[in-house]
DNA sequence: GTCTATAACTGGATAGAC
DNA sequence: GTCTATCCAGTTATAGAC
């Protein structure tokens, strides 16, 4: 049960001089760990990566890790948390900046490109560390009981900020059709992290799920009009709830 | 790495009399290590789930689940395909049920329907079984390096029939937009079929991630909206590709 | 068919030397 | 900080009795 535990971070720079070869040196090596983590964990995820591995990948000894991250759930918390900071507070940004460029008319269209394109951004540019990260977020959405601590406090604010945006461009927009809305939104946000190559082998080629140059447009276009249709009340329709 | 091998199936019912007493009560014990096994497998994924919990939990020795199904990979293919064959000709079923039904004048949502009905009411009706069968194919979804085996075998078919279809609702489409916008709904099914409660938490309780009835008509509704934005040629829309 | 017993190995973790 | 050596619980799997 991955996410239980907090990470530990020990003695690693105390302030000796002002920046000691030995600190610097450390705290290469404890990168490189995270690195190698990252990889594998993307790829076996939690069962499926020992620490052995990570070890033995990263050219030191289990013990090391240990004394880096306590545990092999600290391993994984730290892993976890390096790049969720990074991520989150950045579309926080694109969020928050958007809203001020847009004033008085904010756009559907501008909140869910500030929603996803940090995101996109990263699986373009970000090369492999980022890649693997996003396939251990996609393997975390899809296990059951997942909703604790790293999520909630990193991810969560920026989903409510996302829906509260929303719910700007949609003023009529019942709440319930809002989060489920969102709930369409994030499936294919998360199947897109995961970079499976589904896509690939299915379209024969024609399509590649790294590709973001092609993805992008269609995601905001499918997610813009799929708001529109599930939270705009029209007449004609159903009033199942 | 699981989907390597393939399921060894033993003397289990080798013909006796007509019906013997004893290739009953075997049946039935296959039956009752699939259900543990299924229930595990959903809610710990491959690695994290071990043939001692399953043995345990099932009321029998290891030895048997060796017996029956040779290997830990061999009975995980065995779950895996004992419901995928139901699922996916269901689904198969009711497209072309549709089609005939439709004759000359088919409608996206229609179809969309057809594609995922089955499956939200085995979510709906099938009971824990099921539940923990989707959450099992939700995490291999969302695992890496996956297509090969039973997917290929089972999934893909559907997923082709599914795009052939929507292509006739929407004749001036390219394939490549048909397989993005499938990709968006794909996603959002996944998500669904993983019922993890996310949804639950984010919402305060709002939505509720196994209400079916709320969650059908939302998800219909967003997808044929997404796929007519995608796929639909606009004069003033970008031509990227 | 089912279980006992056990082989053969891998997992995470730690004490202690350097 | 880093590695050696080691513990031991837990893993899959099998041979053989009943």
């Amino acid at each position: 049960m991955p996410g239980a535990k907090s990470a530990a971070r020990p003695a690693a720079r105390q302030a000796k001089p002002l920046v000691s070869k030995r600190a610097e040196q450390s705290e290469r090596t404890r990168a490189r760990i995270l690195d190698v983590a990252e990889d594998l964990l993307g790829q076996h995820g939690f069962y499926g990566t020992t620490i052995r591995q990570v070890a033995q990948l990263a050219d030191v000894d289990t013990a090391l890790l240990h004394y880096y991250f306590d545990s092999k759930q600290g391993l994984f918390d730290a892993v976890f948390l390096r790049r969720a900071t990074i991520i989150n507070s950045e579309r926080l940004d694109a969020l928050n900046k958007y809203e001020k460029k847009a004033g008085g008319n904010i756009a559907l269209e501008g909140v869910i490109e500030a929603f996803l394109d940090p995101v996109l951004e990263w699986i373009a540019k970000g090369g492999k560390g980022w890649r693997n990260y996003f396939a251990i977020l996609a393997q975390v959405n899809a296990t059951p009981n997942w909703g604790t601590g790293v999520m909630v406090k990193y991810f969560d604010p920026v989903i409510h900020r996302l829906i509260g945006l929303v719910q700007k461009t949609l003023p009529d927009a019942d709440p319930v059709d809002l989060y489920w809305a969102y709930h369409n939104l994030s499936g294919a946000l998360t199947l897109t992290l995961g970079t499976t190559g589904r896509i690939d082998r299915l379209s024969n080629g024609l399509c590649r799920s790294d590709d973001v140059e092609a993805l992008r447009p269609r995601m905001i276009v499918y997610a813009v009009a799929g708001f529109r249709a599930v939270c705009v009340p029209q007449p004609k329709k159903r009033k199942t709830r």
